[in-house]
DNA sequence: CTGTTACTGTGTCATCTGACACAGTTTTTT
DNA sequence: AAAAAACTGTGTCAGATGACACAGTAACAG
């Protein structure tokens, strides 16, 4: 769990004790390919932070096909915000590409961090406005650039993810269908 | 500065004292019809709250073309997350598409309220939670939804927005061009 | 009141998109 | 090892989209 220190001391300081503190309510926990993280109707129990692998997760829209709504990398820190702080059952579903490897932070140990001090609480407090910041950064560029753009975006940024995801997932992640990324991807190849 | 107090209730109880520390700290303002919030190259410095009127907040993309990231009604909690958490500047804009009436949270006030208890600093917590699930939803609708379905749903949700607020902006807002969402106010209006 | 700007709505056209079908390859299951 | 399932990539086609141009109306500025 070196990786999931690295990423909370990315927030700023925390006192060794706090930090600690934090540390010891995680656990870790690890997928098989093809296994799910999450299924649907399940009230989502846990935070996670993903040290190794792939995951998809995925919804339904009204015609009953899979929707990609994120492809999960390493060093990503995850839940279902909504099942999660309402404790409310999800229809979505999380399911894992590659072999992960995961920590796990559950709610009523996250309950009891966030009551600890002030300073943890605070502390959480700034990790999930971060949180926050980059989801509307990231809704603004896909508001604001086309499909061609995105994918050529995810190749320079996420190279092992496009190598190992299969297409259709990313194009429905991107906003568009597999035939039209494989004609991106044809004219890409060719230029 | 009711619409505020009943909002903030909503996310759950605090102490009488607690809710007139953080109501205390709440100046209010206007805006004239066509007045810029917030301007291009400028640090966010507080978030808001807007208890009547409509607010155009946009971007621009590779191509300066003006892309709208969200109409914001009434009764609704906004800031530059990115620019506000950070105290980076913004290439984004706010402008009153009528007269505005809000409520102001200086960012040193919404520091010292962080800090001034547990409970206030964990109802503080509690709102950024409500407020990035409500986002992760909205994003979730916009993947798995059409264009048509967008717009209908925002007709039924939303009768004043679409009333008030131009054509363009909307269409910019639901992810299409100003002609298609002409067809299909057309094809709305025939069935 | 008049002129200007912004907005609304429609038609035309070239281009793009996605559904469908198909063939081939790779991965998984038995 | 063989069969089945999943994935990749391409071609065809009908329909949708957005850019552009245009005419008319509403709102705003002088």
């Amino acid at each position: 769990m070196q990786m999931m220190f690295e990423y909370f001391s990315s927030f700023g300081d925390l006192s060794p004790s706090n930090m600690e503190f934090l540390l010891s309510h995680i656990q870790q926990g690890k997928l098989n390919k093809g296994e799910k993280l999450i299924r649907a109707n399940q009230t989502v129990g846990s935070c996670y932070f993903f040290e190794e692998g792939f995951l998809h997760y995925y919804t339904h829209n009204d015609f009953g096909n899979r929707i990609t709504l994120k492809v999960i990398s390493p060093n990503y820190c995850w839940t279902i915000m909504e099942s999660f702080v309402n404790q409310s059952p999800t229809l979505d579903e999380c399911i894992a590409l590659t072999d992960v490897r995961y920590c796990e932070l559950k709610r009523a140990d996250y309950m009891a961090i966030k009551s600890k001090s002030i300073e943890l609480s605070n502390f959480i407090q700034n990790i999930t406005e971060q949180i926050l910041s980059a989801k509307l950064l990231e809704a603004k560029k896909k508001s604001s650039t086309t499909v061609e753009e995105r994918y050529m975006d995810l190749l320079h940024t996420h190279p092992e993810l496009v190598q190992e995801v299969p297409v259709h997932v990313i194009a429905s992640w991107i906003g568009t269908s597999r035939e039209t990324l494989h004609r991106i991807r044809r004219r890409l190849s060719v230029a």
